[in-house]
DNA sequence: GTAATTGCAAATAATTTGCTGGGTG
DNA sequence: CACCCAGCAAATTATTTGCAATTAC
């Protein structure tokens, strides 16, 4: 049971990513901190955003991308991707439980929860058209 | 317009994707393809996937895995994600459009559609315990 | 015949890891 | 003051790409 320790770097990191709403990528976050901590290394955003995810205080998404994403809301939630300007989104409604009822009922795995991501343009992208 | 050839290897790769229940990542791809061809190399695995994703016949997913999978059926449906053996299959069940309309109503954004994959454990893992 | 495609190997690009000195609890 | 963690750079791993020879149409 090693112990974790709240430094500087992981802080800055943690608040970063529950002040923003999008998802930003590792390197994006990067570009970020470093704004803060100007000597702050590539390896200890990797290093703490795994430590965050084990710990479940942050979640890691993976869509449609070859960059993992970070999302600073550890509770179940849709995503939204534009995919004009790639970034990622929370969307708002709820977690709809008879997915997982409905899909049980006619395979025979054993369900335990689903994700699901939204696609199509953002808000933002739709006004500058 | 550059016209696309089917050659041995590209025919291989298609048909292995459409014989097998599972969805299979470029590696393990190319060891099956070199039960047949020996000397293929994994290069032309990875050309091939991007051109038969390119035109729609194979489709590419990625599920919370830092390899990409490759899914012989074109057609929109949900996948399994077995937590215990990590492959990916089909499901049965419909996709829910109602879930594209719901999503839109609680949102700024413009929503085209939806991905959504489950997790749990497969039917063969479950005889196993 | 000719242009798309292959095999091979080297190049990219995202992420991980080894090491050593520093800072947290 | 123990030992977790930062910074730096080198290693790893999945995927892409350049090139000369091959092959489908």
């Amino acid at each position: 049971m090693t112990q974790k320790r709240m430094t500087k770097q992981r802080k800055t990191i943690l608040d970063i990513l529950k002040s923003r709403k999008d998802h930003p990528t590792a390197s994006e976050l990067y570009l970020e901190v470093r704004e803060k901590i100007p000597h702050v290394s590539l390896g200890t955003i990797y290093r703490n955003l795994n430590v965050l995810t084990d710990s479940g205080e942050v979640q890691e998404i993976n869509i449609n991308n070859k960059f993992k994403r970070y999302d600073g809301n550890p509770r179940q939630h849709y995503h939204f991707n534009c995919l004009e300007c790639k970034r990622v989104f929370d969307l708002n409604g709820s977690y709809q439980e008879d997915l997982d009822t409905m899909i049980s009922e006619k395979n025979p795995h054993q369900i335990s929860g689903h994700n699901a991501d939204f696609f199509g343009t953002c808000s933002q992208c739709l006004e500058k058209t």
